[in-house]
DNA sequence: AAATCTCTCAACCGCCGGCTG
DNA sequence: GCAGCCGGCGGTTGAGAGATT
């Protein structure tokens, strides 16, 4: 690794370690935007801050990362996380990548604290339905029965059959079809009716803007507002400077002709170029800052 | 009002695979 | 092939806030 050399002639500084400060937060947002993302073990030595890379990264990834969706977590978001998670397992990165803004770690959180006992609960109401069936008509009961159970299908998620392979976590295989839980239906899902193929991260579009910096990749002259392509916008914001609506920013899917794959993209609306730090809007949260030269800039 | 309990979630820890010298 | 470092990931912890007694 090229960044390594950095740290090894220095004796090892001592990491402050627990809940980040807002001067802290700052200083790594302030470094981050001006010069990138790089090798994370020189962030701290170059940003001023008395944390390990490590920390840095997570914070950046979990709380400062421009397009962080804060909040509640939707009905149609919760029963995605519940199916994803019975084909997946416990495989967090992945099943965040369905949830544009959305981190592993607060998947993760919100599985572990709300939806793991809601599994629970569903599988110990199973077992009752169950005794309470076998007592009643046990001679009713033939193998068939199980493969009528309620399962999620997700639209588009089918693939992920494929992925599960033998990956299977011990939380994935004790885990019963929810009873209670409303299945997704095909035909009137809110949700994407596509799949994901592979969610360019919000990570991957700003590596590659702050490598190539001056760049821009929402460029009101580049991209067509009237895409007709452009589908499903399942998220959107208004980017605002200190004073005024600059523009609208809709993040949605592209349809990619030489494929059948959707591709994530940005669109930028009814701008007015505005200068200097501006914040992206969602909903009533104010969820980062973006910079803000004409164009979108980085 | 105070003590205790419960829950949430930010952050840490350890492991793993990939890369480099 | 090996050692060292890095980023990424999943498991876990613990502080703090809110609810309950």
């Amino acid at each position: 690794m090229g960044c390594n050399s950095l740290e090894k002639s220095k004796t090892k500084p001592k990491h402050r370690k627990g809940l980040w400060s807002p001067e802290e937060d700052a200083r790594l947002r302030n470094y981050v935007l001006k010069y990138g993302l790089g090798c994370w073990s020189s962030v701290p030595v170059n940003a001023g801050l008395q944390r390990n890379g490590k920390s840095c990264r997570l914070r950046w990834i979990n709380y400062l990362r421009p397009g962080l969706k804060r909040g509640m977590f939707t009905i149609e978001e919760e029963e995605t996380i519940m199916a994803l998670h019975r084909l997946l397992g416990n495989k967090w990165s992945q099943i965040a990548q369905n949830f544009p803004g959305r981190t592993d770690n607060e998947i993760k959180n919100y599985w572990h604290s709300c939806l793991k006992k809601k599994v629970v609960k569903a599988q110990e109401m199973e077992v009752h339905m169950n005794s309470q069936c076998i007592n009643s008509n046990s001679q009713s009961i033939d193998s068939s029965t199980s493969q009528e159970k309620p399962s999620i299908q997700l639209p588009g998620f089918e693939s992920f059959e494929n992925m599960k392979g033998s990956s299977s976590t011990d939380t994935d295989q004790s885990i019963p079809q929810m009873l209670d839980c409303p299945r997704v239906d095909t035909q009137e899902s809110p949700l994407p009716k596509i799949l994901f193929a592979e969610w360019l991260s919000l990570d991957h579009i700003y590596g590659q803007l702050f490598v190539n910096s001056g760049e821009s990749v929402i460029s009101k002259d580049t991209l067509d507002q009237h895409d007709p392509t452009f589908q499903d916008n399942f998220t959107h914001g208004f980017l605002l400077n200190e004073e005024s609506y600059v523009g609208e920013l809709h993040h949605g899917l592209s349809n990619d002709s030489s494929s059948d794959m959707f591709s994530p993209q940005f669109k930028f609306e009814s701008q007015t170029p505005g200068s200097g730090i501006c914040d992206f809007v969602y909903g009533d949260e104010i969820c980062s800052d973006f910079n803000m030269n004409g164009h979108v800039m980085y």
